[in-house]
DNA sequence: ATAATAATGGACAAATATGTCCGATATTCA
DNA sequence: TGAATATCGGACATATTTGTCCATTATTAT
């Protein structure tokens, strides 16, 4: 039979950003101890396969979000004055892009404010809230309530 | 070089999502004219691949959302008392499935109230304010701002 | 210098989502 | 009854996302 996405369809984000999310927050944590964290560390801390996450790590290096060391000592880590000012938006932006904020919920391209789609204006608070939400969440802020066991990464 | 999702990644519902919602508005609008509508009218309406559009179409009439008859004169409907009570929230039920009512932001599948992941607060009143408007978004008032000219299904 | 360690990058593999083809089934009308 | 029409259902094809493997590069310590 065919088969839907349907009680599978991943929403918001996707896989590799959940890992890049949890990932960074993990990161932050240990960094606020000035310890850096191998790859496994982290794939182990975030329960994630190791070569994918790898790549995701990558990707937020790339995008100046963490910090790689090469060599013994070396590891993934986040500068002290950097976790206060990078939000979840930055990680989700260098992971799934933007879509979140400008993509049509109807996958239109022409949809806007001017010829709107019919779940336009249903979906625009909504949109509002949950930019605004990421913009304003940092990774400090997360690591913190991780720390003082308010929060889990794992199962 | 590896790609990513980046720029690609499909927020909030899967292609076939968007497929099913823009059909069920297109064929709410024709049955409120006491027109049923074939697949290929469908299809051409909302500008998706027929033969897709076919599978959506099917998943949503055996989830009780939308009519179809065969034969000459056959096409697909929706039952005149049905569409002031036929959500989104019913349509994307059918097609992507809960995940995005319950399902954790980070895929963790044991996150709850007593142990949140650290985006679960965040995140909460974002899913509550989306479920609700989902639930609260009936085809016929989505099909009445396309009949006026006020929104569109396609581009 | 050399060995050990850790990230990097490319190619490949598997899983899932999206899209296509075509025969079967049901219904209408002549 | 038979031809035409339209949905249904299964198998197949393609694209994208997720995940793996392994050789390379950079760094550290001996």
């Amino acid at each position: 039979m065919f088969t839907f996405a349907a009680e599978k369809y991943k929403i918001m984000f996707s896989k590799a950003c959940e890992y890049g999310i949890k990932a960074s927050i993990y990161i932050t944590g240990q960094s606020l101890h000035d310890r850096k964290v191998s790859l496994k560390d982290v794939a182990k801390a975030i329960e994630s396969p190791e070569a994918y996450t790898s790549k995701i790590l990558q990707q937020l290096v790339r995008n100046n979000i963490i910090h790689s060391d090469k060599g013994p000592t070396g590891g993934f880590s986040i500068e002290k004055n950097g976790f206060e000012k990078i939000t979840l938006s930055s990680i989700v932006s260098a992971i799934d892009g933007n879509a979140l904020y400008i993509d049509c919920g109807l996958g239109l391209k022409k949809c806007n404010e001017k010829k709107p789609c019919p779940v336009h204006n249903q979906f625009k608070s909504i949109r509002e809230n949950l930019k605004s939400m990421l913009e304003t969440t940092t990774l400090k802020s997360l690591a913190m309530d991780l720390e003082k066991g308010l929060t889990f990464l794992k199962r």
